[in-house]
DNA sequence: AATCGTTTTGACAATCATTCTCGATAACGT
DNA sequence: ACGTTATCGAGAATGATTGTCAAAACGATT
């Protein structure tokens, strides 16, 4: 049977306590930061566990997955700020009866998709625009 | 300025005579199978400046990044047999739409996005649901 | 509370894809 | 053909992630 260890549930609490998509290094990072002794191998089992138990959602991006408490059993993506990381759930009907139907009229079974959307948010749009204004 | 060396036509010959998505490391293994001296290295600069021109498509799969050579200059989506490979080319002018505006809706600007649909082919659907016809 | 079988942990090594280094090589404009 | 300079290739370096395995922690059960 699964355990509770107090190391689950730091990996849990240290998760919520970010409102974006955090690197389980970084994760760890923080963790050890504010005293913990959890070991890193640890925050990649207890990210990974949390990831396919629907607790938290993750996305690949420039090479390294991120992790992110989502709010729970409620499929959804993910708008994304390239620059700060800003990121806000949507919820998109349109695109889920648009990726299973096109997987069927293809003749595919069991499908899942991967749809993120990334750019920049509104705070950083106008730094980028005046960076003298910072 | 760019020079056209026979390495950069090599893996873009080899790319596209792959009908589906493949790794870097598997389009090195190829090339050297066939005699080919071309360095690792190499195959993974190709890989990136012809995805940065348009002239391939990629995407992340397990960690890795895999490539294919895709009708060039029209932006379009895939649909990938998790078993097999197979690959097609999806176009969804809605979910495009659908991306734009989710983005401006919430202030975001120069807004992209990741969007891929992975199933069970036709053919390894009907191997899956009778392993013994193989 | 002590015991016991099983699960989980954590330090460290190992793996694996990708990038970097840098001397050698080869394109291309002249 | 020449010189400039982008590109190459072999191997080292990087960086994220996973594997190893003895020690520690769980939790059900006495
Ligand atoms: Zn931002
Ligand atoms: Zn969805
Ligand atoms: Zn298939
Ligand atoms: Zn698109």
């Amino acid at each position: 049977m699964k355990r509770n260890t107090w190391q689950r549930e730091a990996v849990r609490t240290a998760l919520s306590e970010n409102e974006n998509f955090v690197s389980a290094q970084a994760l760890h990072g923080a963790l050890k930061q504010s005293g913990s002794s959890i070991g890193l191998a640890t925050v990649y089992r207890a990210l990974a566990d949390l990831a396919d138990e629907g607790e938290a959602d993750s996305l690949q991006q420039e090479g390294e997955a991120l992790y992110r408490a989502c709010t729970p059993g409620s499929h959804h993506h993910h708008l994304i700020c390239r620059n700060c990381g800003l990121t806000v759930e949507i919820e998109a009907t349109a695109v889920e009866d648009w990726a299973r139907q096109v997987a069927a009229q293809h003749g595919f079974t069991r499908a899942e998709h991967v749809v993120d959307v990334f750019g920049l948010c509104e705070a950083c749009s106008r730094l980028q625009a005046d960076p003298s204004s910072s």
